[in-house]
DNA sequence: GTCTATACCGTGATAGAC
DNA sequence: GTCTATCACGGTATAGAC
């Protein structure tokens, strides 16, 4: 046993500390000092892992952007009629949402400080806009109404989706409820966009 | 002319100020150097006016809480069936949200990190228990749909109206474009929760 | 009411031993 | 891979002159 001795750690098993250091105390709430203690090491050591703070949120936040954006790509988010997309985007938005919920949790409150949240930011403001697209989309095929404005019906939408990380933690039993929490967004959500008659 | 000679900062004027800065760089990533250019007065100035940092947050999200329970004492919250208060309640929400906007922003965003902010999530958490009980009212007199949980169903009603603070911004003419926000969200919203056939 | 100067501590980060 | 010791800096806050 070469390795074997106890548990040390890596920089990924440093990231899920530090995100729930974040997370809980804010990221410029936390200090180095504040992570060594949660992760009972020293400061120093966490250096040896990674560079910086900074580059922890940039993994974490990688990771939430990865999961979102592969949504996207998704062949329920390409095909079919817009007004099913946009569905299939929702509901996998939840999903992702709860799977990742403490690298989604840190993304939404990035401000925009330092290099890597401003980068953060524009990666979100990209995802953003390609929904708005299916919705219009989808208001073109006549599925959507037409009375609301698009880019405000899809500010309305995901805030209600993203206003899920205040609040949702995951069942320690594991159960997949995060299936009928997606379920009763997009029956709230979507019933009210749709066109009458549709 | 006693007092006449320039513009000297009171503690209103210097917590506009503040407010702002608070919401550009989050709470914890504004320092009182940030504050002291920002103001264009020097840090020792900031504190002839204020006890510290946490008074003028202290002082923000009391303005915003004072808004938002103000909801709770007029006429159309207490009067009336639950569905139309809580129509009245969410409306009304919103309209505080949009002209007390720095505010109610920075209160939605306080993480718990200070005794400051602890108290101002105690008195979120006591909103929402307040507005929740509204709508569990509606669903007694069967005016909103049984088979969604109430709880869930408040969170996402107010994920949705909190949300707009993250983009919302007032028009420089001055437009009444806060009434018709809400009508809009009243609409998205609340039509997807309405009991069948109401 | 505002300033300069400063106290004092916590910050992110590094050096080098083990 | 982790530690102790330390650095340079910026943090909140205060003292006291004007």
């Amino acid at each position: 046993m070469t390795t074997a001795k106890r548990d040390a750690y890596t920089p990924e098993t440093l990231l899920a500390v530090a995100v729930r250091v974040f997370n809980e105390r804010g990221y410029d709430g936390t200090s180095m000092e504040h992570l060594s203690r949660a992760a009972g090491i020293s400061k120093s050591s966490i250096y040896h892992h990674v560079a910086g703070k900074e580059e922890l949120l940039r993994r974490a936040v990688s990771r939430a952007l990865d999961g979102l954006f592969g949504i996207l790509d998704e062949p329920g988010a390409a095909t079919g009629r817009a007004i099913e997309r946009v569905e299939y985007v929702t509901r996998r938005t939840v999903e992702v949402l709860t799977t990742e919920l403490p690298h989604v949790t840190l993304l939404l409150r990035v401000r925009g400080n330092t290099r890597t949240e401003r980068w953060a930011l524009e990666r979100r403001r990209e995802f953003d806009q390609r929904v708005s697209d299916l919705l219009k989309d989808a208001v073109a095929e006549g599925d959507l109404r037409a009375d609301v404005d698009i880019r405000l019906a899809t500010r309305l939408l995901f805030g209600m989706v993203n206003s899920i990380v205040e609040w949702y933690r995951p069942q320690p039993g594991g159960s997949p409820d995060g299936d009928q929490l997606a379920e009763t967004v997009v029956r709230l959500a979507l019933d009210g966009m749709r066109a009458p008659g549709r």
